[in-house]
DNA sequence: TAGATTGTTAATCGATTAACAATC
DNA sequence: TAGATTGTTAATCGATTAACAATC
């Protein structure tokens, strides 16, 4: 949780997925793993793992490799996923009423609790996941209230483009800390603000160029 | 479209956002850009967006900037956005539904046709997307005939990590030559067969522990 | 021509990886 | 102790960026 070096975001972006593989090792009853294991089942280079953990201190054990559980428990501790976060979608167009629906039943840690919309006649999406809940939709000029209301500081962008830009203002002064951008738009923030961008048209876009130029894209290895 | 060089990765995936903005402009009648918006605009360095567009050639006039509907007219062929790329989703569970309900409305090159599931009662998705699609669900068994009988190349894989490796084996044996993985394993495909990951949990997860631990993330910059 | 901005060289930075001494 | 595997140093690689000569 507390970590004593600062961590490169290449090594940040990588504990979800260590996070993730680490609980299948843990629910197949798998007591003992090592960085040798670790790398083929998750592609990155085995000293890229013991680097990453190192990050975080003394984690394994020489000659034995690593506790499964108490690697588990550690990074469940650095990732929250003790807590519950809530989640804001802001825009509930197809993208973010497509979001609502999933709204991420494979994670205890994170509920999408509310959405916004400038059309206030999207009101009370029926939501029918695992979970049967209804999520609310507010009004985009009832932003900052009933975040503050909820204690929402985590918002998912899922707005046009065209109004990516002035949305993340509203959002910033209503006290959002980190925002999960789907815009394709390169979003502005204080420096108080995180970024996370997904690429979802711009993959898809990426991934049909990669596909389609195969030859004269540097070492895909 | 054919690149003297070989393109590096990291530029490859900048391409779709540059193809965005520059579409944007054109929307908006601007003729005529220099490197230094664009970076304003995007938020990459200048130098890497001048860098980026000499792989290609020189796309620029010294002292003047980038046409702008020329370098718009010239990404576009490079993105393939003339022809019609036909796309399964592998996996219709809630994320994957929310991915044909969302059908990259505003992608005019990308179209999910078909999908497919283990649960072959899942047939028949109503979609009420714009177009006002119906998009036909099949047993995974039928992968290799349905995907040959469209010519679909491109595959979204939103199957529950524990199948995502054996699944993906069968579309790379069904001739799939293109994974979007959603899954949050790292998938293991043949030399030919390019995969683009989209970090959705995963980004969340990163996101929050971003937003957590603020001081201890190198240069955020 | 004078001014502006590209395209590219060279320097820098961050991330990956090979190699191995430390040590369980 | 002998064998195995970590944690870390040093080398490498790829990507970013500053700086500027080329040139429209």
């Amino acid at each position: 949780m507390t970590a004593d070096t600062q961590i490169p975001r290449a090594t940040a972006q990588r504990l979800p997925i260590y996070y993730y593989y680490l609980s299948s090792l843990h629910e197949a009853g798998i007591k003992r793993i090592n960085s040798t294991e670790i790398s083929e089942a998750i592609k990155f280079d085995a000293a890229t793992v013991r680097r990453d953990f190192s990050y975080f201190g003394a984690l394994g054990k020489r000659g034995f490799g690593y506790d499964v559980s108490a690697l588990l428990d550690f990074f469940s501790k650095v990732l929250s996923q003790d807590k519950l976060n809530k989640v804001a979608v802001v825009g509930t167009g197809n993208l973010g009423q497509a979001l609502m629906k999933y709204n991420f039943v494979h994670s205890s840690n994170i509920q999408i609790v509310m959405g916004f919309d400038v059309d206030p006649k999207k009101k009370e999406l029926k939501i029918d996941n695992e979970k049967d809940e209804t999520i609310p939709v507010y009004s985009i000029g009832d932003l900052k209230s009933e975040l503050n209301k909820e204690n929402v500081t985590i918002a998912i962008l899922t707005v046009p483009g065209k109004s990516a830009q002035e949305v993340t203002d509203q959002l910033v002064d209503a006290g959002i800390k980190g925002i999960l951008n789907f815009s394709p738009i390169r979003i502005t923030v204080p420096n108080s603000v995180r970024v996370q961008n997904v690429d979802l048209t711009t993959g898809m876009q990426t991934l049909i160029y990669f596909v389609d130029n195969f030859e004269n894209i540097k070492s895909a290895k």
